[in-house]
RNA sequence: GGGCCGGUAGCUCAGGCGGUAGAGCAUCUGCCUUUUAAGCAGAGGGUCGCGGGUUCGAGUCCCGCCCGGCUCACCA
């Protein structure tokens, strides 16, 4: 069993049977006696507690409630008073979940937490009605509720709401994950994400910062006069990257369908049809290994610029980085396994000097030697010279790359969709953006001639008839497309979820994918005990 | 897919050379009207991931499998 099961899975056979006392019918030794498990009399308990709350006139799953501050806000404009400030009273209606909860008897403090912050509630006895005691008294960790009362300071100095009202909004009937460690188990944060922003806050703050970023990209993209976009997910041809697809099916037009594995050549047709500046931040699938760097669905923006070219982008790039890492965290500077990553500026050379500077095996190599098939044949198994350097660079350079890095000028091979350079034909005007020795984006000058493109497609169906499975198929749709002429037009995709890891400090891509791809977990049996338990 | 590491109470974790499973938090009962990892006294809670094997005896050793993490390969 995974650990992830957070219930003990349902025992099956004719022996068992849920219920709130258990039944023996012949299958166990008569006078054995038979224990149930914790989360079962959990459940138990908290089902009666709910009848408990009915009782007294508690709706156990509540009902609007109308407050007049978040949490935070509390925190913010009155955590900085002295007991002084806090007269005359200021009356305050909050509401949250129960994160501790202490009782001394006749009182008693409890912490709601509300958008990731935790105010205390003080109930006493003598300054509720009864039937509110009661309530109170009916509360478990996890419960959500609503507090009406005053502020002030405990003799420790904590800012809390002295209760007068409570209110009843969501009852819990699983246990909360242990309060000083949180929930540790990976498994479980990934598969039950609710309890691991419950538990843990700094989740929390990384998916502000992912959103964050996203916004932030929005807002510089729309006030350079981009337009967002959706273009099809679902593809009758996949195209745009290299990579295996998922396939689907539609039953009414019975044909099978790819998940896309990048929007690319959809975008380039509505540059065509004179959406001169577009974007789509969106998700693409890629049917490959899994990875700390790697989710089947991960989310790219692309942007599409017509009249410019990769030089153009590499400036563009640079600003949105550096602008999107303040928006999102606030500095330029983001902590990354121990790497101070500076996003005020963007270090640029080609791919070539690349492989030239972070030589690893003996004396560096010249650019003369990089241009020779015979010398590249001897140093990579790879079958073209520009597959060759490529692969020289991937090995050598590409994790030594911590700081941002532009890296340009890419082998006509690897490039399908991208223009030939004009004085160096095996070469294209592509570049590639690496930080923290990941690629973080790809950009290129796009190939807008229509027998180029051609040419370039039939390339890649040799390749693909040689055994490369992710070669570019033939588009025609999208070649008749570029005969009716695309402006001059660059174009770059970039790694959110890569630059999340990276502006978050995350080891693993998991980490900013609020439910990262997991193998589907077995049987959890907690219907069948509820279920069981209906009648309580 | 390969290598390494892990899975023990609801949660966080101990379990030396194989000898009938432990702690803290949480839960339950009692006490406690400014506590804060509240406290005090007591109680309950376990198919030790699953299945085989070795053994008088397996949480522990061996084999297979499941789930997860890291890593390599592939990929962005």
């Amino acid at each position: 069993m995974s650990r992830a099961a957070a219930l003990p899975r349902c025992r099956r056979g004719p022996q068992w049977r849920w219920n709130s006392t258990l039944h023996y019918n012949g299958w166990f030794p008569p006078g054995q006696e038979i224990r149930l498990s914790l989360e079962q009399d959990l459940l138990e308990q908290r089902l009666k507690r709910i009848g408990d709350l009915k009782a007294l006139g508690f709706r156990p799953y509540g009902a609007r409630f109308d407050f007049t501050h978040t949490i935070p806000q509390i925190l913010s404009e009155y955590g900085s008073k002295t007991s002084d400030q806090l007269a005359p009273r200021v009356d305050v209606r909050v509401c949250g979940r129960i994160q501790t909860l202490r009782r001394m008897g006749k009182a008693g403090f409890a912490h709601l937490a509300q958008n990731g912050e935790r105010l205390q509630i003080y109930v006493k006895k003598d300054a509720v009605s009864g039937r509110d005691f009661a309530l109170y008294e009916l509360l478990d960790l996890g419960d959500i509720i609503g507090a009406e009362g005053y502020l002030f300071r405990t003799r420790t100095g904590e800012l809390t709401v002295h209760v007068e009202r409570l209110e009843h909004l969501a009852k819990t009937l699983l246990s909360m994950p242990e309060k000083w460690h949180g929930l540790e188990d990976v498994e479980m944060r990934y598969r039950q994400r609710y309890l691991d922003l419950i538990a843990n806050p700094e989740v929390r703050r990384v998916f502000e910062t992912r959103g964050r970023i996203i916004s932030s990209l929005r807002r510089q993209l729309e006030q350079r006069g981009f337009l967002e976009v959706e273009t099809p997910m679902m593809q009758p041809l996949y195209g745009g990257a290299a990579a295996r697809p998922f396939i689907t099916h539609h039953n009414t037009l019975d044909v099978d369908l790819y998940l896309r594995i990048a929007p690319e050549l959809y975008l380039k047709r509505l540059v065509v049809g004179g959406l001169e500046r577009v974007y789509e931040i969106n998700r693409n699938f890629r049917n490959e290994g899994i990875s700390t760097q790697h989710n089947p669905e991960f989310t790219m923006l692309e942007f599409y610029q017509a009249y410019t070219d990769y030089r153009g982008l590499m400036d563009l790039s640079e600003e949105l980085l550096r602008q999107t890492a303040l928006d999102a965290a606030g500095t330029t500077v983001a902590e990354f396994e121990g790497h101070r990553i500076d996003f005020a500026g963007v270090r640029r050379l080609s791919l070539r000097e690349a492989v030239i500077e972070y030589w690893k095996d003996g004396p560096r190599p010249s650019m003369e030697q990089l241009a020779d098939a015979e010398w590249l044949k001897w140093r990579s198994t790879k079958g073209t010279p520009g597959e060759a350097v490529l692969d020289l660079f991937e090995r050598y350079a590409e994790a030594e790359l911590i700081q941002p890095t532009i890296i340009y000028d890419y082998p006509v091979e690897t490039s399908p969709l991208s223009k030939s350079k004009p004085d160096e034909p095996g070469y294209v005007e592509r570049f590639e953006i690496y930080a923290a020795g990941m690629e973080i984006g790809n950009a290129y000058t796009e190939l807008n001639d229509p027998q180029e493109q051609r040419r370039r497609f039939e390339m890649q169906l040799r390749m693909r008839e040689k055994g490369d499975e992710e070669a570019h198929q033939m588009d025609e749709d999208f070649l008749r497309a570029l005969c009716y002429g695309m402006p001059p037009t660059s174009g770059e995709g970039i790694g959110i979820d890569r630059l999340a890891m990276i502006l978050t400090g995350s080891r693993s891509i998991r980490d900013v994918i609020l439910f990262p791809l997991l193998r589907p977990e077995e049987a959890i049996g907690l219907a069948e005990r509820l279920r069981s338990l209906d009648a309580v």
